[in-house]
DNA sequence: TGTACATCAGTGAACGCGCGTTCACTGATGTAC
DNA sequence: TGTACATCAGTGAACGCGCGTTCACTGATGTAC
């Protein structure tokens, strides 16, 4: 709708104006729909209202616009994790748990970028920008972690990569089974981000950080 | 190869004999060939050496065929987790974290089951059977749950369905990044096992479950 | 300021292809008597 | 034991459809002078 020739896109006559960004809204959209598999480019082209060879001059093929989606969306991502974390403001305990939330909440808000970020089977290192916006992400839950670790005791501290890992891989495990937009989400009795945040209480509490610190 | 028509499959002459088994068997070479989407009921047949009406024979449509690929994957996925988990032998320390590897090595040996179970976006409530059997295995990881907290103190004891939850979002957090067959897995500099193993110590620990019981 | 020209970003027609699905059909199998 | 018949599980030809991609083309835009 909002991308055919009429739009309020800049559309002027012949010219588009701005194609390459109305094929990308229009993938978003169809992914968001039909999910990263059910999007074509000719559908693309139809829903920014111009010919099926158009978008070829932006794009070589299918697969160029789908890995250019993944890329925004993990600068996105990465931004929107940032803002969470906040400098680790107004302590580390309280921004890494909005780090999460924010995990969640992208999940939720963008599945279109989210699918092509993760489930369309783009590989990070196919393309040195995507490979550097998904390593931008998950640096700040990496910095996250380094913050919350940093006050334990030498000996016993636990690695941050591996702490970042784990906490990676919980959010995008509750993620993707429970706040999925598509059909396959799975029936929780409480809220994802319940759920995470628990997970979080444990698993500091296991890592011997029992309350807030610093502040 | 092994399923057109001179295959071992006891295809005898018109009629192919077990179609039906053919074409599961097809669709999972396909599905971790191609993914969930790249896979088509034309292509099935083709595969079991069979024109592209005879499928219609045995399922609705690509989506039915798809469904019982799944059906089948929580089955054997639930058997596996059943027979990882031994009846919390020889304690329950142990046998949890033999469900564990189990998942992993689920989703790293059966990719094809597994994103039909997970990533096609069939929905666990479309199907009695599916459901029943997506429940049984998260059932067996709930019981290990119960199994596990059984000895803590009532009073601060958490939740086995909160638990069980968390170690499947985990699970398959870790599964969906780093144990994946396809190009979307992420490089990781540990195994995937070793990764889920410390988290799930760090977990118990924090849950106040700090070292094997029972016996 | 006007004009000529290069370049850019579209068009639209055409192609081959494979998919999903339907249809009347037919070979093979099982069973009643 | 043999035969007639019903049913099952395939065939293969046909259809409409939409996709990806190429091609020569042309309208619009920008710029040198």
């Amino acid at each position: 709708m909002g991308w055919s020739k009429d739009g309020g896109d800049g559309r002027k006559g012949y010219h588009h104006g701005n194609l390459r960004e109305a094929l990308i809204r229009a993938a978003l959209h169809l992914i968001g729909e039909k999910g990263p598999g059910g999007f074509t480019f000719a559908d693309a082209a139809r829903a920014a209202g111009v010919s099926s060879a158009a978008p070829y001059r932006h794009f070589r093929d299918r697969d160029a616009l789908l890995a250019d989606v993944a890329k925004r969306g993990f600068e996105l991502f990465a931004a929107a994790l940032e803002k969470a974390w906040n400098n680790g403001q107004p302590n580390p305990y309280v921004a890494f748990e909005a780090v999460g939330r924010a995990y969640l909440a992208f999940a939720r808000k963008e599945p279109a970028h989210y699918s092509a970020m993760f489930e369309a089977g783009v590989a990070p290192e196919s393309d040195p920008e995507l490979q550097k916006a998904s390593d931008a992400a998950f640096g700040v839950v990496r910095r996250a972690s380094e913050a919350l670790t940093a006050h334990l005791p030498a000996a016993g501290r636990p690695p941050a990569l591996m702490m970042s890992l784990h906490m990676w891989a919980l959010a995008h495990g509750i993620a993707s089974l429970f706040a999925r937009a598509d059909a396959g989400r799975r029936k929780l009795p409480m809220s994802p981000e319940d759920l995470l945040e628990a997970a979080l209480l444990v698993y500091l509490r296991g890592l011997g950080i029992t309350d807030r610190p610093g502040v």
